[in-house]
DNA sequence: AGCAGACCGTTAGGACTCCTATGCATTCTG
DNA sequence: CAGAATGCATAGGAGTCCTAACGGTCTGCT
C-alpha cells in the first residue's frame, strides 16, 4: 500500500533494530519496555480526554475539573489545589473555571472562615456532564474486564509504587494513594499472608482494595 | 497546615467516602482502580514530557518527534506517519517540522521516487538532543528498577493488551505491538510452556520480549 | 497521451492550553 | 498594627491543536 519507502534498508537485516542490549544490567530492557508501554497508555488517555473534551463541547482541562469535583463529598473545591492536582498553574485553572462558570456547569462563593478562597461546586448540569464525560475509565474499564485477575491486582501494586516514586520524584505533585498516605500500614515482607491496613479506618487493605485516589488522604512525611 | 476548610465534614464520616461498590459486578471496582491508576501515569507522562521540552528550550512535540526520528534505522521519517504515531493532524507536525528545521536539528527533502512526501532526518545537532531530552524512560526506568522482575513481566504482558485494545478501538490510530502485528504467532493458551514466536525473526518471543514499538511491525488485518 | 481524482504536505486562521509577571484582597506573624 | 505570606484574578505571549483551503505529484481510466 504505502510502504513504497517506509522501509528503503532490505526487510531482512534485523539485527540493527532487536532492541536487546546484552550487556546494559538486569532487566534494564524490560524497564525500557515497561516505560514504553506506559508512555504510550499514557497517550491513549491524553487522546481519549481530547476526544471527550470535543464531544461535549468543553476543552480538556475544563472535562477534569469536572471529573475531580464530581467526588461525592466533595473534597477538591479550591483553584489552588485543583492546579496542583493537575500539575498547572493557577492562572490555568482560573481560566477554565471561568468558562466552566459562563457555561452554568460550576459556581462559586466565598469560603466562610477566609475570603480570599473561591469554593467551586458543580451545578446540576455540570454534575449531568461530568458523569457523561467520564467515559475513559469506562472506556478502558471495559477493556480491562478481560483480564486475569490476580494479573490486575499485581499491576495495580505496581503502578502504584511507580506513582509514588514520580511523586516522590516531583513529577506528580499530589499523589493521593494509599502507599503515600500517613495512615498507611504496610504490611511486613517476611511474613506472606500479611495484608497491610489502613490506620484511619482501621481496617484491612488487601492489595486489590489500594486506593489510587483517596479522598481521606494525607500526605505522609512530615 | 493549609486543611483549613479542606474537610468541612467530620473527619470520621467516612462510609461515604468508601469507594467499593459490591454489587457492581466481580472487579469493576478493581478496573476502574485500575484505569484510575493508568491516568495518573499517564499525566506523569504529560508533566515529563513538558518538563523535558522545557528544559531544552523545545516544546512537546517537537521532543516528541526528535525521540521517533531517532530510531537507528529510521524508519518514520514522513510527515503523515509522524502524524497518525502521535495522533494529530499533519498540520501539527508541518508546523513542529519547521520549528525544528529552523533550529537546525532536522533537515528534510523530498523522496526520491515520489516527489511530494518530504523525508526528515535528524542532524547531529538533532541527534544529540534527542538523547538528552529522552529521560522519561530513563526517569521511570530508574523508578522501575526496583520492582520485582516477574511482576513487571506480567504487567508488560496487560498493558500490551490494553494497547491492543485500546487500538482497536481508534483510540490509539498507531500500533506497533507484538500482538498486533501479522507475523505474531501466540502460543497455544492450553500448553503452559508454550512461548510466543515472531515469524518475520522466525525468534521465540517470551513475554518479557514483547516488543512495545517494533521496527518491523506490519498491522495484522488486510 | 491526457485528464480526473486521490494523495502529501503546507499555509491560514481561530480556540484553547500553558506559562511568567503583575496586581489586589485577605490572612497570618512579629 | 505594619510587613510578609497566601489565594485568586488579569494581561500578554508562545505553543498546541483543530478545520479549511491550496498547490504539487502520483495513479488510473479512457
Amino acid at each position: 500500500m504505502d510502504d513504497a519507502e517506509a522501509r528503503d534498508g532490505a526487510p531482512s537485516d534485523l539485527p540493527s533494530s532487536v532492541e536487546s542490549a546484552p550487556g546494559a544490567g538486569p532487566s534494564s530492557d524490560l524497564d525500557a519496555r515497561l516505560a514504553g508501554a506506559l508512555e504510550r497508555v499514557g497517550h491513549a488517555t491524553r487522546v481519549a480526554l481530547w476526544r471527550q473534551a470535543k464531544e461535549h463541547g468543553l476543552s480538556p482541562v475544563q472535562v477534569q475539573l469536572l471529573g475531580r469535583l464530581a467526588t461525592d463529598p466533595p473534597v477538591r473545591r479550591r483553584v489552588g489545589q485543583l492546579a496542583a492536582e493537575l500539575d498547572v498553574t493557577a492562572p490555568t485553572i482560573s481560566d477554565a473555571v471561568s468558562a466552566l462558570r459562563r457555561k452554568g456547569l460550576v459556581t462559586s462563593g466565598p469560603a466562610r472562615g477566609d475570603a480570599r478562597v473561591q469554593l467551586l461546586e458543580l451545578t446540576d448540569d455540570g454534575a449531568r456532564l461530568a458523569q457523561a464525560s467520564s467515559a475513559w475509565t469506562a472506556d478502558v474499564g471495559t477493556e480491562l474486564s478481560r483480564i486475569d485477575e490476580a494479573a490486575k491486582v499485581d499491576a495495580l501494586g505496581m503502578l502504584l509504587d511507580v506513582i509514588g516514586g514520580l511523586h516522590r520524584r516531583g513529577v506528580l505533585s499530589v499523589a493521593r494513594t494509599c502507599t503515600t498516605c500517613r495512615f498507611f500500614r504496610r504490611a511486613a515482607e517476611a511474613t506472606p499472608d500479611a495484608v497491610h491496613h489502613c490506620a484511619l479506618l482501621d481496617a484491612p487493605l488487601p492489595p486489590a482494595a489500594l486506593r489510587v485516589d483517596c479522598l481521606e488522604h494525607e500526605a505522609a512525611a512530615a
